[in-house]
DNA sequence: TTCTATGCAAACGATTTGCAGGGAG
DNA sequence: CTCCCTGCAAATCGTTTGCATAGAA
């Protein structure tokens, strides 16, 4: 696993760490910390959070808002930040292609002096499988 | 002000209404609740949740969801449900054509059997005064 | 009169903070 | 030995719910 990039590696980081690369992406910070207790008990909450914070800002985890869902955490897989896309009937997220935006990060960029970063929230629809309901 | 949709045109709601028509767009539950309050005390907090909601199932209002910040609302004006981009530096949402992300519905509807709702997130980004911070 | 919308208080889920002690480096 | 990270408890923020009642239609 990835090694200290200047910060301590500890029990509960490590737990975390361990939790994120075994998980199916996309964990809430609930069901990490559900994976973490899982897997050595005696983790706080609190740590997680603070933890999946630290890791945010480190760049080795990335973090997506979902509209009303909450927010999820995934690793950073080689570097990559790929977009994703939130069922709001179903609720599950699924990864979308990094480019899929560029086109419109440039068009915000040119014409509206807005500087897009693409990862960072959902976008929101619905899956065919759940086809039209409203919220 | 629009009158009652099938609904009861209450006090509450009344004001609500008026905040929203008054204010400065993309106002939160809370900013709608403190305008509700300045312009006729006594009205709860519930009573202007219980209303945002209601009028956003009438398609009265919209509300959008915006990365960390909660969620916002504002009356949809002439049927238009344009599409929104959320500074994370300074906070503010401004407004985008509503057919900026066209091209990207149709590629995730026939790609990826995604039904795109553009106008329910808010697109993250900063704006090029508040350049690069990251979060 | 009827039945919806309201006020109130309390519950809730997610996340954050102050503080003192423990353990990584 | 030092300072960061942790556990704990409590606070905070945004939002929701059960209940009895006021009031719109």
């Amino acid at each position: 696993m990835l090694r200290a990039r200047g910060e301590r590696m500890t029990g509960p980081r490590r737990a975390v760490l361990t939790v994120l690369a075994e998980g199916d992406e996309h964990l809430s910070a609930e069901a990490v910390l559900d994976g973490v207790t899982r897997r050595e008990s005696g983790v706080h909450r609190a740590s997680v959070y603070r933890t999946l914070e630290a890791l945010s800002d480190l760049g080795i985890v990335q973090h997506i808002h979902v509209g009303h869902g909450g927010t999820t955490y995934h690793l950073v897989r080689n570097g990559t930040r790929h977009l994703h896309a939130h069922c709001r009937v179903c609720g599950v997220v699924r990864d979308l292609p990094s480019d899929l935006l560029d086109g419109v990060a440039e068009a915000l960029s040119r014409n509206h002096q807005f500087l897009l970063d693409p990862g960072h929230v959902a976008l929101s629809g619905t899956c065919l499988g759940c086809r039209r309901t409203d919220s």
